[in-house]
Order: C-alpha cells, then structure tokens, then sequence
DNA sequence: ATCCCACTTTTTGTACAACAATTTTATTTT
DNA sequence: AAAATAAAATTGTTGTACAAAAAGTGGGAT
C-alpha cells in the first residue's frame, strides 16, 4: 500500500521497456497514433467510428476512449456531434510548437550541462545518420532525428518532462507528416546533430543552448517556408 | 473545410469561455478532477467504477473515459486489472514538477518581458490577495495564486504552453491538497506577488525569471519541509 | 432555375446488460 | 496457523439500443 511511491521511481528508469499485455485501449491508441503519424489520414479527415471498430476489430467504446486519449495530445481533435477529426497544422502552430519546444528541450540541456554526461542513444542516432544514405529509407532518418532528441529528453531524468515532450513530439511527427521532404542529405543532418553533441560537451548552458535554439529554428523556417 | 485553423485561433483567445453544453464525458471528468483535487479521496485509493457510476450516475463507458483522460493528465494512475488510483506524490516529484514549472513558465516569462503588457488577471489576483485576511477562505487565496500564475502563462498567447501547465497545475493543486497548509499570510503573500510583477515590469528577462524561480524554489522548500 | 422547407438517413453520444479474465475475500483442509 | 481451494467481487471489453444532432434528399413556391 505505501509502495505507490516507490513504484513511480521504477517507472522512471525503467524507459522502453513494456512487459505488460496492454489493454486494447492502450493498442488502439498507439495504432490510431501510428496511423495518424504516417499520413493514413487526411488532415481534415473525420475518424467515422463505424468505420474504425471495422478496421481495428474494436468495440465503439474502445475507439472512443482511445480517441479521447489522443485529443488530450493534440493529435485529434474533438467537434461536438460531429466526431474526431485530424488537426491541420498552420504557421501559428509550426511557431508555438518550436516555442514550447524550445522550452521543453532546453529545460533537459541545461540539466545534461550540468551532469555532463552525454546520452549515449543520442550519439547512436548520429552513428545511424553517418551510416544513412540518401537511398536508405527516409523513415530511418526521421526515426534517427526522433530518437537523438528523445534521448536528450530522456536523459533529464525527469518523468514530467517525458511525459510533456512525448505529446509535443507527437504533433512534432504529425507536423513533418504534413509537410514533408524538407530534410537536407542525411550527412548534413549528421554534421549538425554532432554539432549539437559538442556544445554538449562545451558543458556551458548559453552555448549549448545556442546551438539548439539554431536547430529548432531552422526546421522552423523550412517549415514555414514550405507551400 | 479550410476554416479549421482559423478555429484553432480563436480558441487560443477564448480563454475561459464555454457556451458549449459539454459531453458527458467532460462533465464528469472535471467533476472527478474537482474531487481528486479537493482531497476528497484519499492518496492510494481506489475509483470503484460502480461506485462512481452510482455517485455521478452515469454510465461505466462514461467514468472509464472520464478516468482514462485524467491518467493522461496525471491526476490518476491505472493499474492493470486493478482500477484507476489516486497517486501519492513524493519528494522527487514536488523537484520534478518545480523543475518543469519553471521551464513552462520560464518561457510565459520570456515572452511577457519581450511584449511588456503584464495580464490584468494577474493584477487582479494580487487585489484579491491584498483584500484577503487570514480570517477569509483559504480556498480564496489558493484560488487567486492560482489565477495568477494562470494569467501569466494565458498571457504567453501560445495554446501550448497553456495546455502543457493546465496539466502540470492539476499536479500542483494536487500536491497542495496533499499537504496543505503551508501559506503565509495574505498579506505577505500579496507583497510576494507585488514583486513578481514588479520583476516583470522591469523588462529584464534575467530579472524577472529570478524573481520567479525564487518564489518557485521557496514553495518547493516548504512542500518538501513538511512531514 | 433557385431558394426554402419538411422528411429521411446517417452519425454521434450515452446508457444498459452481459461476459470472460483477473483479483480479492472467505472457507476449508492439512 | 499456514496452505490450498472455493466463492464473490471487480475490471476490461463487447454488443445492442436509442435519443439527439447533423447531413443528405426531394419536392413545391416564388
């Protein structure tokens, strides 16, 4: 009974691991996620229930709850008798996405400056972009970008801090679902991301900040700068 | 069919508007934020769904997404084949969420200085706090540090960061209903918040963001002090 | 033809009932 | 008293039903 607490703290290193069975709506989520992520569905595009249950062999109720799970993400978005349907992204969205990212993942530099140890799933993202050509699957990149960040995230070591970014980076790979191929050759991206890995180890929180701030401003302006 | 981000815009700007009916499902899901919150169950304790269906009468559909909703917004915690449980915060979790509070509203901050227009509401709050004795509800006192803070990331106008700290200040209600009774007086109180907006007002980003993280870490200190 | 109104169909949101799987409690056995 | 077993309660999920709201349809009247 007063081992709840403890437990939280078990979570919080345990990361990537998920022995559990999950519960279906836990699986719809994740499904309904991925399929949103990967462009299955228009923006604009309302989620019919019917529809759904058909396709994921769900009752309604599953679908529903999963669905409102998703809205509490900003991956979905709920109308009053209407259903759920796919945000669509416009400027003012690409710019508070950056800012509040900005937030989150400075939050996590500052606090891997003061520890100095360097994530090492950070440094095997960038292994993996080395290694990428242009001819590799472009989804390996993407994965490579997602997961360099996720680790400087993650090695924070603050739960919160997971919890908020993992919705962030949810409409942050919605984001580049939408609007896509903007990414520059997969050894630019490498460069960069090494660029990033050293003002980590300057081990001054301006500098390393600086640096990122750059990043994320310039995804932003080839974002914006796209259509 | 366009005009869905032009929606999204003026929800950033409704603020606390909502002529809407609601669902079901939103009323009782701040219905149950509102008990969780008042300390109305006990840290640990189960959410008998039956229960709750009877005391809410609605339907199990309902109250399952209801909770689900709030897991997301960790102001519950689901444990397979168990139930929904309300979570006890420990002394890593008042850092973590101190910790994050400061970067979400670090950046509020950022902005607020960059623009120089102090939010009315937070002016307001502080009134409210002057005009307050200790002989008054204390709920009046939580209710206006609330509505400070809250005005000061409103006043950020990124939908966002305001939906990221609606989430992180149901956890800090949360951690006040768990240990309560750590304020000063109204008046000393009131002075404290005179000075952050006296931070802000100076335009200083460095200056500002002091004040506050100061006010921060002083609460932080306290909630862990107790017990 | 165009606009407006009633009518039908579709879809959403919610409730009630049912059931297997799991956990908790009670009872019996050793 | 501890372990094993049976009974009860609880969770997670599905299916069906139905009122309310929205979308679609088909005339008339101007």
């Amino acid at each position: 009974m007063p081992t709840l607490h403890a437990k939280n703290q078990a979570e919080d290193l345990e990361m990537n691991v998920e022995p559990l069975p999950a519960s279906a709506v836990e699986i719809l989520t994740h499904a309904l996620r991925r399929r949103i992520l990967s462009g299955d569905f228009q923006p604009g595009e309302f989620l019919r229930d019917v529809k759904m249950c058909e396709e994921h062999s769900t009752s309604r109720h599953t679908f529903r709850t999963a669905a409102q799970v998703l809205v509490t993400q900003g991956l979905l978005r709920q109308i009053p008798n209407r259903g759920f349907v796919v945000p669509e992204f416009g400027p003012d969205d690409i710019v508070d996405i950056t800012r509040v990212r900005g937030a989150i993942e400075g939050e996590a530099i500052r606090l891997i400056v003061l520890t100095g140890v360097i994530p090492s799933q950070a440094l095997e993202a960038v292994e993996v972009m080395h290694r990428s050509t242009l001819s590799s699957d472009r989804s390996l990149l993407v994965a490579a970008d997602r997961d360099f960040h996720r680790a400087i995230i993650a090695a924070s070591g603050s739960a919160r801090l997971k919890r908020t970014y993992s919705d962030l980076e949810g409409e942050i790979e919605l984001l580049l679902a939408q609007r896509q191929d903007f990414y520059a050759t997969a050894e630019e991206m490498a460069e960069e991301h090494e660029r990033l890995i050293n003002s980590l180890r300057s081990r001054h929180y301006d500098t390393a900040r600086e640096a990122f701030q750059e990043h994320w401003e310039d995804l932003q302006i080839k974002l914006l700068d796209q259509r």
